[in-house]
DNA sequence: ATTTGTTTGAAACGGACGTTTCAAACTGCG
DNA sequence: CGCAGTTTGAAACGTCCGTTTCAAACAAAT
């Protein structure tokens, strides 16, 4: 307890990020973790406890990036704008949360590229995840539905939209391995941000208030 | 050559369909195959060549049935219809090709299973499926957006459009794991064919008209 | 400098997997 | 019946995985 063993853990943590995001929990071997760290085999069992043990550390970790920028884009959040208004500002945000790529390759950010590891392959930490990322913008997106639909948020019509919503949100990343298969394959959504996010919010605008007389 | 060797190998055809579905490729298990089947570990290799030369065989049987159901789906597309109209035609019919279930248990038809666990983990079978599965409905989806927007199809906003589609289609498939494990999950499709394809219906028609003068 | 506690490294363990082996059982045919 | 070819079954092989072992290297404190 006395020297700085953080320099190691600390390697070994971020070579287990970019290992999971890339293969997924179970494809990922701790071998190849420790040789992209540097690490002799048995480090992660010493420094984390184990493979299960190094993974929620991995998912902890990434977890508190996540928060500050959920509280970051919800400060952003006019609570007084009109309700359409703040859907746009909802859906632009969560676009570029998803697919603004500050590294170089052009990568998916990697704590959403676990995330979906974590929806293709469900584990018991899914529910963690889901609680913590999910949950919160998805009442959130409901309570704005909702208003613009002119319905109390339990009126089922409001689930039906912001699953809509969601769903476009989240299909450039689930669909990807489709739809580079194809005669068209999608534009990158990274490379159109600001293309895809305009047709996201004029479509889903459109498709509420095609709800909306019931 | 002269016998009914076709019982074990169609037993083990069966078997393996209901593993892979459930479990995916790698997850599988040739001893878990051969056990459901009440055959030997050896039998697979005999009768097949193999795990992946199994595998490959199950999406070749699986794959006549959906090239059975497309055409069937097909015939009944009324050409001269405008193009609305052919639009709910074309989304009701994927819904209940996908949800409905013959099933008793309420699961998901087997191909779906399997070709949403190729999609989360792909691999080099997912061309051959994009290729017979996806192609033509997709381009047939296209076409019909096309149409109602006036514009050619070549348009990126009849792609934008059509993905979006896609997409809502999918994603109770996709998101099941996170929708279950929300405070307010949403009813199973497969018990709301009717009402799920209503609001598909008027979702889409609405989204698309809203890009209509753009 | 010696001791004490911490961290590393090479090697091995035990288990699960796909696959192989080969003798036994079975089938159809003379 | 007896033989040839086909199919099965039990056992083992080789490989890769996560984990354990334990001695060596190291850092800090007396």
């Amino acid at each position: 307890m006395y020297n700085n063993d953080a320099n190691t853990k600390n390697t070994l943590l971020a070579a287990a990020v970019r290992v999971f995001a890339t293969k997924g929990y179970t494809a990922a071997t701790v071998r190849e973790i420790c040789s992209l760290a540097g690490a002799n085999v048995a480090a992660v069992n010493y420094h984390f406890g184990g493979k299960e043990a190094l993974y929620r550390s991995v998912l902890e970790h990434i977890f508190i990036r996540v928060q500050a920028e959920q509280n970051r884009a919800g400060q952003k959040l006019d609570a007084n704008a009109p309700a359409e208004k703040r859907l746009e500002t909802y859906i632009r945000q969560k676009v570029e949360d998803i697919y603004q790529t500050d590294n170089d390759d052009g990568s998916i950010a990697s704590h959403w590229a676990i995330f979906l590891m974590e929806v293709a392959n469900p584990s018991n930490n899914l529910d963690f995840l889901v609680e913590n990322y999910v949950q919160a913008p998805a009442d959130e997106l409901r309570a704005i539905v909702a208003e613009i639909l002119e319905v109390p948020a339990t009126d089922p019509v409001v689930l039906d939209c912001a699953l809509s919503i969601w769903g476009q949100l989240l299909d450039p990343l689930v669909m990807m391995p489709l739809t580079d298969r194809m005669t068209h394959p999608r534009p990158r959504v990274q490379d159109n941000l600001k293309q895809f996010t305009e047709h996201m919010v004029r479509f889903s605008l459109g498709g509420i208030k095609a709800m909306k007389n019931g």
